[in-house]
DNA sequence: TTACCGCACTTAATCGTTTAACTTAACTTT
DNA sequence: AAAGTTAAGTTAAACGATTAAGTGCGGTAA
């Protein structure tokens, strides 16, 4: 290990003098600086960020707590924030929850919840990272999860009542995806909705709406169906709507899992996807890309969400929280793919 | 912020004989200990673990280097790691190099490529972690990516020429999978293979072969496909290989993505999976959950190959190098779903 | 009585940096 | 010539922990 004071014996000159030399600042001669320079090069010279840590107070290290990295986009907003950061030379402490694997599907537990999050923080804050970003899984409220600190703190992927976050527009999403089956001829556009329970689920429907209050299109609800999610439930609600005696041209289902169980129903009932019936998904899920006929879907801005939220920390340690917004959302992109075409 | 000395001052002790309770070393009387442990708890004492590492020179963090997160299988490996790092005391440092978004799929750029790792490494070893686990894709040999360093490595989903490296058992995996067709009678079975000059391609060849060996079967040259991993190409090699006078009665692919290629093939050729052919898949990728039918697939041993490299890290800083096994092989698990029956 | 031991602490050095404050010499200004 | 300024360093105190070595005291053994 080669240390500050080895280097500053080497060139004969103080501690002082060779940290000036790394941090370019103080006076330091030219001619003194180049023999410095040779000699950290020379002895290949690491600085131990360590030391430096304890005495700049500063680690240039976010924590990322992710409530489960294995769950479907996760990486992708890790992905987002490690790109960020490392143009800002900071490096990533990674904690994941494991919180599906834990205590289940349901998060009723929020004391087991709660207590993991704490040591977790509390883990993080003990090795001095600069701030924190939480990933959660979209779908929950996380208010109340994290206590106060006075560290930057941004959630994203999830809601919080208060504080940064960072998400993307469920809303318009939903509304750009009914406007363009309406924009291509469909007035009998069905929704199949996720857990009605759940915050992405309501601004789905709201974008739903009023793409067709803005072409002064009527809501008819039995073309709106709940599912959970599940590409099971996406197959059960299609048999549902296809079945009736005025089936719609079009299905948008609120996720990629549910537009695939829709399109296995088509395949059973003999009827042709995009001909007779048009799908569009939702998250662009890889699986999306698999299916028959290839699915049209949205595509989450996930690594530009990680990347916006690192943004916000270093904003933050900048001291520049009055000009920062506290909810960003971002825009989803509609993929065009084979799932779509005018109705007959 | 909470420092050991305010709470040596508050309970009218030194430093030491906090750091002594922390640490539960040293003589503490039962009176004092107790006394301190108050008010530690009181004044919600979090100790400095950068102070602390400084000290002691340990940091009880391991950096992971991952080729690229968002590829196919990382998290699980991720997932692996974190849950023993965590049971003991350990906190990942992540570095993902986001390789295929920076110098393509290729790889051909090998001095970039080493640039990118060199750079990787120098950071976390600033960052004085205690080890480093690398994550490739697999189908690599990095040896000499990483020179020498003074600190436990370990690579896990690639092949490394020296070093200690945790990966699945291809061939064996490709053994059970071909033998499990050959115990349901096929006798006619076709591999699609992945790109022919990958280790795990091989790997998995042999199995096939030893598997037919076993039961003195010939191998057929032209049931034997080779593709490029992708489902395109496995729709390509199922379609020759089916066209064929005398077709196989099943087909085992080298990964789901080429197994989803040859349902394809099959759904257009009017061929019924399992009843006129049956597909085994390899990888247990999500998507082959959403094939229909559902695929029987290699699940491989993801989460333990992450602990698995955590572990020999662990003992390494035990110094228990001697009892250590350089390359670790993990069994794979056969998942068996729709897509195998007998033949007719 | 003296020597020794163990207990329950304290003292102070140390880990590898940073940085405010100081020093010294050379040069400038008046 | 005296005073002031500047360049190019050095000194030494931090940062917040750990820990070897030291201290003082009461008890025990020879």
């Amino acid at each position: 290990m080669v240390r500050l004071k080895d280097i500053a014996e080497k060139a004969g000159v103080s501690t002082a003098t060779v940290s000036y030399v790394l941090n370019n600042k103080g006076n330091v001669s030219e001619e003194t600086r180049k023999k410095i320079l040779k000699i950290l090069d020379e002895l290949e010279y690491k600085p131990n960020q360590i030391a430096k840590s304890l005495k700049t107070r500063k680690t240039s290290t976010v924590g990322v707590i992710v409530e489960d990295i294995t769950v479907f986009n996760a990486p992708e907003i890790i992905d987002g924030i490690n790109e960020c950061a490392e143009e800002h030379g900071f490096s990533i402490l990674l904690t994941n929850l494991r919180l599906y694997k834990r205590i289940g599907n349901n998060f009723s537990n929020v004391d087991k919840c709660k207590h993991l999050i704490t040591n977790a923080v509390d883990s993080l804050l003990s090795k001095q990272v600069d701030g924190i970003i939480y990933i959660g899984v979209h779908t929950r409220n996380v208010t109340g999860l994290i206590s106060e600190i006075d560290k930057p703190l941004v959630y994203t992927y999830c809601f919080a009542d208060s504080g940064y976050s960072v998400n993307y527009d469920d809303e318009f999403a939903s509304f750009e995806a009914t406007n363009y089956l309406i924009e291509r001829g469909h007035r009998k556009i069905a929704l199949i909705s996720g857990l009605i329970d759940s915050i992405p689920a309501h601004e789905r429907f709201n974008g739903y709406h009023k793409a067709l209050m803005k072409h002064q299109l009527i809501l008819n609800p039995s073309y709106v169906k709940t599912g959970d999610w599940s590409y099971e439930s996406g197959y059960k609600m299609a048999k549902d709507l296809l079945q009736q005696k005025e089936p719609p041209t079009a299905i948008l289902a609120m996720n990629d899992l549910m537009a695939g169980g829709v399109l296995e129903a088509c395949r059973e009932l003999g009827i042709q996807v995009p001909q007779d019936l048009s799908v569009i998904g939702f998250d662009n899920r890889e699986c999306s890309l698999y299916y028959t006929p290839k699915l049209t879907t949205m595509d989450l801005p996930l690594r530009k969400m990680g990347a916006k939220s690192m943004e916000k920390i270093l904003r933050l340690l900048n001291g520049e929280s009055e000009t920062i917004e506290m909810n960003t959302k971002l825009r989803c992109r509609l993929i065009v793919r084979e799932s779509v075409s005018s109705p007959r």
